[in-house]
RNA sequence: CGGGACAUAGCUCAGCUUGGUAGAGCGCCCGCUUUGGGAGCGGGAGGUCGCAGGUUCAAAUCCUGUUGUCCCGACCA
């Protein structure tokens, strides 16, 4: 059906609403796809839900197409299994939680003295649905006859962000394809991630949204292999770098390549220096070229071993201290330590990591502010167990894979005011483990021997795991194999953000009049605009729309009698439909035009044989 | 959660410093004119000035509290 302007249920917007900052959101406001209802959650308008609709049906067709089977889950879940897999604690306050009416009953005092009732949340508005699968899954496969499964379901999510922004790109509520694979066997599993992965790659395909998969930390979710597709953009919340070579990662998930440990036989002994009031990396640079000076070139901060104490609260709440030592012109990004140390110091489960207080130190007196290092001996190591000798603090001492053996450093002699200089790493300190924690750099070389690295934004628009069995474990999914014993199904979990999508399809596709829709996921595929007085126009472009949806062209047609062109044409720009038809002063001499909305180039066309042409320009562009 | 800003008509904003009957532009409705780049003239509808207290004869304006929204950071499949 054609959809006429004259009573479309729109109303675009000459300004853009003064609290929407970036393109998409300015856009998909003034051009009447969406409009704000709350903080981060949206109303789709008429023009909105066709695009929304459109992308929903290329992800179902490439999701239907690796024979996956769409499924519908509430929305609003009991809190019981998300208790059983611990996320109802992990995610804390990004969960939405609601008390139904039978929900346990609380009485307090609040600050007026006044006796008030507060019900205990036991449901909650699910961010995700793994526990729902897994459950749903387990009542209903008994046998390894029932598997590989591939499920999915196209579905409204909610994530209470402590900070929504950019519109659609991160909403509190937004809609998700998430798909969940279960297997057996790892090959099945293998299997089923690649085939996610290629199903992926070809939804960007067609939706002509640029996107890279990039190695990432699975994060919140658990488990091992895990890659995100970033659409590249300014605008976009994630970090990754890339190679030259095509290496390319997630910030926190690149690996640095050591470099060869260097020879130290003939390396001068450490001598201690009195470095008063160099508590810095900056003032411990410039004292060392007073007072110190090399002979080749000026001491830099790379020449400096920064010694970073950080304390990690565990699940259990005891909090353990821990120095991770890198080259002192980096700096440690906690984050990207969080991700890895616990199992480097022996914790299990999640923690949380934050640079140690002045408590931390002074509860630690073999830890000198600004002077702290890992001791002048292998036999009287400070921080670092030298295999039998354990370290004098006692605390793990975790370094960057950059400190190599025969690698020389300025650093705290643990005395303030003194630094050592020449301190051989390997010869005079050792440490526990490796730590990949130094924020990434442009210009650092990949680990692959690819290239130098340089760093850019992304928007994440998906995001593929492996799960393993933490989900079935947890929840109790076992099948009988073949043998008749009982198995714990293994799982990947998949999504694919679906409004995040429209509004990065917008981001990538604009100009300064409004938004350029590429043709598979535009409202319409042209934009018929009669203009002028008299009723020729409007009886000519009446049938050409009619002719046009007969030959399975959609139409958005502008019919609005007493509204001037000038409107009319920023109008058809601002909604972004591919090609815009005019008709109007043209006509009497048999003469209509076809605009092409991205290049602004202008074809005639006989209006008595436009059709054709307008259906073919069309098919091109789909 | 830390830092900053804002809240007046559907949208963008003025008015607040110095308290005295709530304004403009755009949008919307009616009439006439106009019809190839956001038209003209005339008439009109629309706001408990985020909310709650307080000061005052009188509060959009001053004070206190609170809620909401946006930005930076922290956080975030």
């Amino acid at each position: 059906m054609t959809v006429r302007l004259s009573h479309l249920f729109l109303r675009t917007l000459r300004e853009a609403p003064a609290d929407a900052d970036v393109a998409s959101h300015q856009l998909l406001i003034r051009a009447g796809y969406i409009r704000p209802a709350a903080a981060g959650i949206y109303s789709w308008l008429p023009l909105g839900l066709r695009v929304l609709r459109r992308i929903e049906h290329i992800v179902r067709e490439e999701m239907d197409a690796i024979g996956a089977q769409e499924v519908h889950f509430p929305a609003l879940l009991p809190k019981e299994p998300y208790q059983a897999t611990g996320r109802w604690e992990e995610y804390g306050d990004n969960i939405f939680r609601v008390p139904d009416r039978k929900a346990e009953l609380i009485e307090y005092t609040d600050a007026e003295g006044q006796t008030r009732q507060v019900r205990v949340p036991n449901y909650l508005l699910a961010p995700t649905h793994e526990e729902a699968f897994t459950q749903l899954v387990k009542d209903i496969a008994g046998s390894y006859k029932d598997l590989p499964l591939n499920l999915y379901q196209i579905q409204t999510k909610y994530r209470d962000e402590a900070r929504p922004r950019a519109g659609l790109l991160r909403g509190r509520e937004f809609i998700m394809k998430d798909s969940y694979s279960f297997c057996l066997t790892d090959e099945d599993q293998q299997a089923a991630y690649d085939a996610h992965r290629a199903a992926y790659l070809r939804i960007f395909e067609r939706l002509g949204l640029p996107a890279v998969p990039v190695s990432a930390q699975s994060g919140a979710m658990g488990g091992s292999a895990s890659e995100e597709f970033l659409h590249p953009s300014d605008v976009g919340e994630d970090t990754f770098v890339e190679s030259p070579g095509g290496y390319r990662a997630n910030v926190e998930a690149v690996t640095t390549a050591p470099p060869e440990p260097i020879p130290y036989d003939d390396a001068p002994a450490a001598e201690v220096h009195h470095t008063p009031g160099t508590d810095t990396i900056e003032t411990l640079v410039a004292a060392a070229n007073a007072d110190h000076p090399r002979e080749d070139r000026l001491w830099t901060a790379a020449d400096t071993l920064k010694n970073v104490v950080v304390a990690a609260t565990t699940p259990d709440g005891e909090r353990k201290l821990a120095v991770i030592a890198v080259p002192g012109d980096r700096d440690v990004d906690l984050k990207r330590a969080e991700a890895t140390i616990g199992e480097k110091i022996g914790v299990a489960g999640e923690l949380q990591l934050e640079a140690a207080t002045e408590e931390d130190l002074k509860a630690n007196p073999g830890l000198v502010r600004g002077y702290i290092g890992p001791g002048l001996r292998l036999d009287e190591p400070q921080l670092g167990a030298t295999g039998e000798v354990a370290s004098v603090t006692g605390i793990p001492y975790l370094v960057d894979p950059r400190i190599v053996p025969g690698t020389r450093w300025i650093t705290g002699a643990n005395r303030a005011d003194h630094h050592v200089f020449g301190l051989v790493a390997g010869r005079d300190f050792t440490w526990d483990d490796t730590i990949e924690s130094v924020v990434v750099r442009d210009g650092d070389p990949a680990p692959d021997g690819s290239g130098p690295l340089v760093t850019r934004r992304g928007i994440e628009m998906g995001h593929i795991f492996m799960l393993g069995t933490r989900y079935a474990e947890a929840l109790g999914l076992q099948v009988l194999d073949a043998n008749g014993t009982l198995q714990t199904v293994t799982m990947g979990s998949y999504g694919f953000g679906i409004t995040r999508a429209l509004a990065a399809l917008v981001e990538a596709n604009h100009d300064d009049r409004g938004i350029i829709w590429p043709g598979n996921v535009a409202p319409a595929d042209v934009h018929l605009v009669a203009t002028g007085k008299g009723t020729e126009v409007y009886d000519y472009a009446d049938r050409l729309a009619a002719e046009l949806e007969a030959a399975g062209v959609s139409v958005i047609y502008d019919d609005r009698p007493k509204v001037s062109p000038g409107v009319k044409f920023g109008d058809a720009e601002l909604l972004g439909v591919p090609s815009i038809v005019v008709v109007g002063r043209g006509l009497p001499e048999g003469r209509i035009e076809l605009k092409d909305r991205r290049s602004g180039e202008v074809t005639d066309l006989d209006a008595g044989n436009a059709v054709g042409p307008i259906a073919e320009r069309v098919a091109s562009l789909r």
